[in-house]
DNA sequence: TTTCAATTGTTCGTATGCCATGTATTATGC
DNA sequence: GCATAATACATGGCATACGAACAATTGAAA
């Protein structure tokens, strides 16, 4: 037995899954001084470069599936962060929008970069590190989503 | 206003987060056809190789959470793949061995790394492009480990 | 050896993710 | 103009993840 391409170690996705969680794991400190959790601060991010998006296009921007998204806002609105109002020319839309209270979460995230950047060095990780793979994700990206999208 | 550090398309984490779930879920038709979910796969790959490991040691291995296999082997358990045993030299401890059935699954799932590679190819990645970022992943996952340690 | 700390799992609660399905609304073909 | 398909969300169900708290057991120090 002992098929090599089953092994834990041979796994590219396995790293990738394991990396992704470390890293988000690593934010979870600053964010939650925000009371925001890693997909919320996703989700925030979107909405402070426009403001007022519609449940598609977040989930569209992030990848995930509106259903994932209904809950997530509604969560979000229950903080007070977000409302969501009918889009009046298209009924089917639900649009959501930055409070007050959400809008003001920015000026304070927006040292949470440099947190997470100062976490990685001190985890003896250099810039070009991290930076060299960005690439190498975007066109996995790109290619795996269109390649979604032709089925 | 208008933070560029806090525009989604300057997030690493995001990009490795959305990669993680995109190959998660090319597995996940090939998977489903063998009966097990991904995180069910990755414990079946330390199986597969050594058979019975108290779940702390899988646990750790797959930088999870003991709470998190906990269900996780219950749920392998109830579908017949896998049975728990106490351990005689130490009752805490509670060692997790293949089924025969656990163990046939693994000729099954000897060509599901084919099927992803092939997956990939047809999305028009090239083995390198995703090779590439093996060596770096492997450095931030090291380093962040010792990190928490160090806490 | 006996008390106290550390280790190992489990349970509980909360937040994702995603499949399948359902509902409302809009777009489209005839 | 109308039947039908497509779109946008929402709901329900299931499987992770993880923090917090707890029970059982073992290790270690006094």
């Amino acid at each position: 037995m002992a098929y090599e391409q089953l092994k834990l170690d041979n796994q590219v996705c396995f790293r990738l899954y394991a990396v992704a969680r470390l890293i988000i794991q690593g934010y979870q400190p600053f964010l939650s001084k925000l009371g925001i959790t890693y997909t919320q601060y996703l989700v925030l991010m979107l909405l402070w470069e426009h403001d007022e998006m519609p449940v598609n296009d977040i989930a569209k921007r992030l990848l995930l599936e509106t259903n994932t998204m209904t809950p997530l806002i509604k969560r979000m609105e229950a903080d007070g962060i977000v409302v969501r109002k009918k889009d009046e020319k298209d009924a089917r839309k639900s649009i959501v929008c930055l409070t007050p209270k959400g809008r003001s979460i920015e000026a304070e995230a927006a040292n949470v970069p440099l947190c997470l950047s100062r976490e990685l060095r001190e985890a003896g990780l250099t810039e070009k590190t991290v930076m060299d793979i960005v690439p190498s994700l975007d066109e996995i990206i790109d290619k795996m989503c269109k390649r979604e999208k032709q089925k």
